[in-house]
DNA sequence: GCATAAGGTAAGTCATTACTTACCGTAACT
DNA sequence: AGTTACGGTAAGTAATGACTTACCTTATGC
């Protein structure tokens, strides 16, 4: 993930998220995919273009498939990024009683 | 949060995230928060809201003003969402050899 | 009461984006 | 070589969303 905000944006599309839940179900091709979906092969096409350019997912060729699967890297770094998060809250959280600079 | 595309939705713009960040280092009223933004105050004022439909801030109003201030429940709930995308890939993963269905 | 401070909301605009159909490239099979 | 299967890309469109200015409400100060 090159920015944070790009992993997040990634999964927040409800088609994309679909789309990732399914992949983390299994490893898929474009069109398998695409089978019990509301939109288009092409739109999944485009989707899991973004979803790849957010390291969230890998593709390797198999034929003239490609099998789509859940890129573990990608979500692991989300995860070390929320967990960044939680943890400056904390922090923030035992500070609450000053409330200075507000 | 009620959808969890919600929640990665709220933190996948880039000014968004940037509140957000803001606030797990310390809780801030609206007007400091927009003092070193890029956006006016009623930009922020609407990615507030956005933040906090999706349960990752919370308000209380002290005299004029509101403090704003990250909601620690939202990020472990979407902490634990991503920790389930982890468990379904690693178990896809061991299945890999199978690879039916695709 | 009046003035000031703080911030939410309305309305409009411009950019993004999710989607479609049409087309093209590539790999396997006969 | 011709055909079929698979999937990426182009181009255009309709919807969504991020932003602005203007306005309104609420709370504290005099």
């Amino acid at each position: 993930m090159t920015n944070a905000s790009v992993g997040f944006a990634a999964l927040g599309d409800p088609t994309r998220l679909q789309i990732f839940e399914r992949l983390a179900r299994r490893p898929s091709s474009v069109g398998k995919l695409s089978e019990r979906m509301a939109v288009t092969r092409p739109a999944v096409s485009q989707h899991l273009k973004i979803l790849k350019g957010a390291g969230l997912v890998s593709v390797n060729q198999v034929g003239t498939r490609r099998i789509y699967r859940v890129e573990q890297r990608g979500v692991e770094l989300m995860r070390k990024y929320l967990d960044r998060f939680w943890d400056q809250a904390l922090a923030a959280f035992k500070d609450a009683a000053e409330e200075r600079e507000i």
